[in-house]
DNA sequence: GCTTGACCTGGAGCACACTCCAGGTTCTAC
DNA sequence: GTAGAACCTGGAGTGTGCTCCAGGTCAAGC
């Protein structure tokens, strides 16, 4: 029996995980260990066992990194992908899931932009101890 | 001789650590670990050895809070504090700092309004799944 | 002066999100 | 058909930022 074959029949064309980590810029650890937590299904394999990610796993790992980039945790995107698992029966908790989650994103946004705020006033507080002769670029002075 | 006397005189009102925990939001094991971790300066104590926290150390605090927002880690902020430490020839590498820190924060903000794009996007889409029946607010059909 | 809650220290423990490792199998190119 | 790179699994280890604990000392009200 010919091994490697990308799965019974080879209709469209698959990715390893180096290529799957190259495009997402995720670790061949951390795909595992997504795999092994459940936030992706088990993925496709060739007949030796190896992994070939079809375009649907890229982009739902694509999403996934949306969610962990908003600061999401494992534990919550575990829930998300078990709803999602369970079919269209469970679009509404999805929804109440990302709408929750998206209410939180822009809080902690708003307390970011008062941060930088913050930060600014300090810069311009330190530029003034400088007397002006910083200016950003070159650290040269004139 | 009587002990539990703020300071050496008893100048400016000072604040215990449960207080300064009320006003920061930090634990009082967590206010005692950024000293320990040198992110503020040993606080002042009673003759009894119980911290009094001065204006100065709540702001200074404050400002750590902010950095803490900003993603900074308590390395980066250990760097700091020991520059701030060093005194005013300090300066300039304190606006480096600060500078890189928020051209990082720029970056994030940046991935951060992208991603919540991404959630907008999704959380439409599954609006449209669900046939426009649902709006935010109440759960309740009409 | 005594009780009770607040506070102290050093050090161990924990949750999270990976990351690394050993020991083995598979794939690709020659 | 073989060398070397890529991949597999289960499980242990790591860095970060706290958090908890034991065993005490201190402070404030009665």
């Amino acid at each position: 029996m010919t091994s490697g074959q990308p799965l019974g029949g080879g209709r469209e064309p698959t990715l390893t995980i180096a290529e799957v980590a190259e495009r997402t810029g995720l670790s061949h650890d951390t795909l595992r260990y997504y795999e092994k937590a459940g936030l992706i299904a088990r993925v496709g394999r060739t007949t030796g066992n190896q992994r070939r990610y079809e375009a649907a796993d890229l982009a739902w790992l694509e999403f996934l990194l949306r969610l962990r980039e908003t600061g999401m945790s494992i534990a919550d995107m575990q829930r998300f992908a078990r709803l999602r698992a369970a079919g269209d029966a469970t679009v509404a908790d999805r929804l109440a899931m990302l709408r929750e989650h998206r209410a939180e994103l822009a809080v902690r946004m708003r307390a970011l932009r008062r941060s930088a705020g913050s930060l600014d006033d300090k810069i311009r507080h330190y530029e003034g101890l400088l007397g002006g002769s910083e200016r950003p670029g070159t650290g040269e002075p004139a």
